[in-house]
DNA sequence: CTGATGTCCTGTCGGC
DNA sequence: TGCCGACAGGACATCA
């Protein structure tokens, strides 16, 4: 579900709330997961400060005044929030966070995809797999048409996949890839070792364009996405190609948005103006 | 290594 | 209205 622009979008609503507070309580209402949560996750933590709440990649990141790391992920249903007071429990909601002050959290996963894991020190996060091998952040200010370039050389995978890949760029997922691609005006077929250093420096800054407006939108709604209270985003209303199939293409309408099939995904985009 | 496919799980939507 | 299949924002394993 969420990608970036959603989960940074969720961690600056939470972040407030969070930041300097006690876990007074942790309950585990549902463990397990895609990956099963540590069974002794509400001792672990119980008691413990949140000194800040980061975001990696699509991944966040509460960091715990005792050096460990809660890690939360909401896969493609996931949410996380602040209940309103008279919301009853739901049957997907699998963790809840009770802090010092009364402020409730629920993490909401419908379909259970996303993760929710503890990392005790700070050398097991430093390994830690998902994200060791993530790759660099789009909004990082070093995160150019160079690196692009640098990590798409070689490469015979078309575009598209490339950029679904996290580590050749961390944090963008299936709308936020297709929305790029067509803003840089880039064949999603295309294989990476064919995109030239002009071609990688406009997707760069196509990602970033797209990602920021996205944040500055409270991100994209389709179904489950909503913010930290509870809110939806907006995002979702300047789609230019994601699930517009048959709808004229917002640089010359006289274009249909397509819609194809990569890696067992949607990928949607203009023929014409992206050949 | 590559690229395609399958899998986890539940909900929703469109078509009949 | 009800049923059924297709599809869904992610990440990973497995296969040829």
């Amino acid at each position: 579900m969420p990608e970036l622009p959603e989960v940074e979008t969720v961690r600056c609503g939470l972040a407030p709330f969070l930041t300097g507070r006690r876990i007074a309580r942790l309950t585990m209402r549902r463990p397990d997961l895609r990956r099963a949560m540590p069974a002794d996750l509400p001792e672990a933590v119980q008691g413990r400060t949140v000194k800040t709440l980061d975001r990696r990649a699509k991944y966040l990141l509460a960091r715990l005044d005792d050096g460990q790391t809660l890690v939360l992920h909401l896969g493609m249903t996931g949410r996380l929030f602040i209940p309103a007071p008279d919301r009853a429990v739901n049957i997907h909601d699998h963790v809840t966070l009770d802090l010092d002050d009364g402020t409730h959290i629920v993490f909401n996963d419908a379909r259970r995809f996303g993760q929710v894991d503890l990392i005790r020190t700070p050398a097991e996060l430093a390994v830690y797999p998902a994200l060791a091998l993530l790759g660099p952040e789009p909004l990082a200010p070093g995160m150019d048409g160079g690196v692009l370039h640098g990590a798409f050389a070689d490469r015979r995978v078309p575009l598209k996949s490339l950029l679904m890949d996290q580590r050749v760029v961390a944090g963008l997922g299936n709308i936020y890839v297709c929305e790029a691609l067509f803003r840089a005006r880039l064949d999603p077929k295309r294989a990476g070792s064919n995109v030239t250093r002009a071609e990688a420096d406009r997707l760069a800054k196509s990602i970033k364009a797209v990602l920021l407006e996205a944040i500055a939108s409270g991100g994209s709604t389709l179904r489950d996405y909503v913010n930290a209270a509870g809110a939806a985003g907006y995002f979702q209303h300047r789609f230019d190609v994601y699930d517009r199939v048959g709808k004229p293409c917002p640089a010359d309408p006289s274009h249909t948005i397509t819609r194809i099939s990569q890696a067992g995904r949607s990928t949607f985009y203009c023929p014409q103006c992206q050949g």
